[in-house]
Order: structure tokens, then C-alpha cells, then sequence
DNA sequence: ATTATCTATAGATCTATAGATAATGC
DNA sequence: ATTATCTATAGATCTATAGATAATGC
């Protein structure tokens, strides 16, 4: 009956509730399903977490600080500009492609549950502010060379945010636009992250 | 059964859920709340809509009908090909403004709901596909004439789509980052639609 | 007569906790 | 002794319906 495991209850437990928060939201999921598909019992879950909004808490605040601060994660320092660009794009998709089931949550918890906003919000004020001026001033620096047109570094950023993001937002949808089964789709990720790369380096020409 | 000139508490309740549904999603609305807002007992939101279920795949379906046939909605006949795509992205930015809460909806319940995503699909397959197919067309003019380079007229139509739509998702997070108050928000969303139309049209050039 | 509205409530959750019992550490 | 786990349950929802009453149409 009892399954054995080499990790603790308290971790089955927060890793049942990642998955469950993740497939299918804060509202629509139950303690007592937390505790099941943790192998457990109910009390337990308030045992270990005390409150299910607690217990929900712990795994947003985590998720959302590492979605956020990966739009600003270095690469290839010493390659040329259009070459580094590639490398964060490219980055990010696969951050999104890791965590694909997390935007949607992230938004609608931004959105419902105004508790959640603050905490988000207070993530995202930690981010090194030093990354985006670094990376205003390489744009600077290839407009000036008129590589690239003059741009704003956290339009750019938020554009590429929004491109990688929204191709896993949408994948459903995608998928039945393109008109492929789930074993292609993967292939057409792929394609998605090179054309996302290209669509915005293109964007960038002066 | 015959439809009354006078139903208005009819209709008090299915937009007290519209709102409710779109602020709070399905799950955190209840229909305790729904009759609190319609202002009229919680017995006759089932009198009139049966179920709750009921009720929401109403509102839903013909709020997502609309919002993905807005992409392909066109304008500006007689216009060159550039200036029918500026009209085209920002009539698709406004129709997303008019709706800015209800991106967050479709993809949570699109995600959360298996039921709710056949019948959303099933939506986008009414859509004429024509339209794309003569967008198709003309891309391929354009890029025959060395105007634009070559473009699939789907992941154009996404593209345009993704920036529109994160613009309001993410409006939150946007408004922080770009650390304007809720005053200034408006002039910085004019902005947005006008630098979607850069980024997108930028991105097109050969 | 029919339709609209209300009161009351059954039945099904769900969260959180109290209190009992088992397992473990010292 | 302390920590982990279980059973049982209080108390708070929430959806849906039954049945009474009021309003309206013919």
C-alpha cells in the first residue's frame, strides 16, 4: 500500500502540489488531491505547509523569480553582438520550453489574486538592473555603428518575452493551426525558435 | 419556449458573469456571487442557465470566436500592402484593448480544461481560411517584388497575435517595469501599438 | 395559465484542526 | 520525547433543485 520512496513526504508533497498548481491552478485544485497524488494523508499536506495558499506561495515565488530573471541570463560574453543575442534567445525558449505549463499559471494568478501581483512584482524588483543597462548600452553601441536601429532594451527584452512565451501559451492552438500531431510538434517548436530568432534580428535592422 | 422583450434580469445575470468570469475566472466565481452582482437571487441564475458550466461556456464561446477572428479581420482594401498590415495590427491591438481581460481566461481555461479546448478549436476552424490564403498571396507578391522577404502568412498572423495580446496579459508586469503610474498607462499602451507596428514591419523588410 | 422570483435545503465538496497512534531519536 | 502519520470531524463553502409565492399575459 505504502509506496516506497527515497524522498520524504514533505517533498512528495511539494512536488505533488507543483504539479497539480501547474495542470490545473490554485482554484481547482484540492488538498485532499495534493495528498493523493503525494501518497499521503490530507492532514499532512496542512501539517507540513499549513495552508494550501501557503503551500502555493512557496512554489510560485519560486517559479516566478526563476521565469522572470532568465530573460536576463548571459551567454557567450566574448562573441559578437548578433551572436550573443542568438544565445539569449535561444536561452529563453528553452527556460520557456522547461517550465511550459508556468506561464499560464503565472498570469492568471497575476491577474486573479492581487496578493500574488505583489509578490511577483517584489521578484522582479531583485533583478539586476546593472544587466539592462549593460544591455542598452551594446545596443547603443551597434546603432551608433548602424548595425542595428536605435532600440529600447527592455522593449526588446519584453518582446522576446512575449514571442517565446506565447508560442507554449498557444501551443494548443498552434498545433491545431499548423495542423500537426503531438509527435511533430516538437519539430515545430524547433522551427518556432529559429523563426523567432530570425523575426527578431530582423526587427533590429536599421 | 417564447423570449420575453423584458429580460432583464436575464441579462443582469449572464453580464454580472461575464465580468465576474473574466476578472476572477471559472473556478473562483460562484454563483452565489453572480446572482449578488446580477442583483437578484442565486435560484435563478440556474432558472435561467441551468448550470454554471452552462452559463460560462456561453460567455466563453462567443468571446473566443470573436477574439481569434479578429486577427484575419481586414480593412483598408484599396490600400498598398504596408499600409493595409498597419491598419490590420492595430484594428487587432484595439479589439484586444476592448477585451484585455479575456486573454488570461482563454489560455487558463484552454490549459485547465480539455472540454473547454475542443470547443474553442472547433471555433477556429470556422474561421475562412480563405483570408489566409489570400494573405498568403499577397506576402508572396510583396516578397516577389522584393518588398518583403518571404513570409508565411500563419506565423505572421501569430506573431502579430502574440505581441498585441502579451502587451494587455502582461500589462501588470509592463507597467511596473516600465514604472509608469496607472495614468500614464494608456499613452504607454499607444506606444506599444505603434512599436508593434515598427517591430512587425521591420521584421518583414528583405 | 404561465412565467418570474423567492425561501429553504439536500448533498457534495473542501480546508483546517483536534486528538489518537505509530515511528524515530536520544 | 519528539516527530510523523492517521482518523474523524467542525465549519464553511458551493451547486442545484423543490416547492411556495408573486407578477404577468390572455
Amino acid at each position: 500500500m505504502i509506496e516506497k520512496e527515497n524522498k520524504t513526504t514533505e517533498q512528495a508533497i511539494i512536488e505533488a502540489a507543483e504539479d497539480l498548481f501547474l495542470k490545473k491552478g490554485y482554484a481547482k485544485t484540492s488538498t485532499v488531491e495534493i495528498a493523493k497524488v503525494a501518497g499521503c494523508n490530507q492532514a499532512l499536506v496542512h501539517y507540513y505547509y499549513r495552508s494550501k495558499e501557503n503551500l502555493f506561495r512557496l512554489i510560485f515565488e519560486k517559479k516566478a523569480k526563476m521565469f522572470v530573471s532568465s530573460i536576463i541570463q548571459t551567454g557567450g560574453e566574448d562573441l559578437p553582438f548578433e551572436e550573443k543575442l542568438k544565445i539569449r534567445i535561444a536561452g529563453h525558449f528553452e527556460m520557456v520550453r522547461a517550465n511550459k505549463r508556468f506561464p499560464v499559471l503565472l498570469f492568471n494568478e497575476m491577474t486573479t489574486n492581487a496578493e500574488m501581483l505583489e509578490h511577483f512584482l517584489q521578484g522582479i524588483n531583485l533583478l539586476p538592473f546593472t544587466v539592462i543597462v549593460q544591455i542598452q548600452a551594446e545596443l547603443d553601441a551597434e546603432a551608433e555603428k548602424k548595425k542595428i536601429c536605435k532600440t529600447d532594451a527592455r522593449t526588446l527584452l519584453f518582446n522576446i518575452f512575449s514571442l517565446n512565451v506565447m508560442a507554449f501559451m498557444a501551443s494548443p492552438m498552434l498545433r491545431f493551426i499548423m495542423n500537426t500531431t503531438e509527435e511533430q510538434f516538437d519539430q515545430l517548436l524547433e522551427e518556432k525558435k529559429a523563426e523567432n530568432i530570425r523575426f527578431i534580428l530582423n526587427s533590429l535592422r536599421p
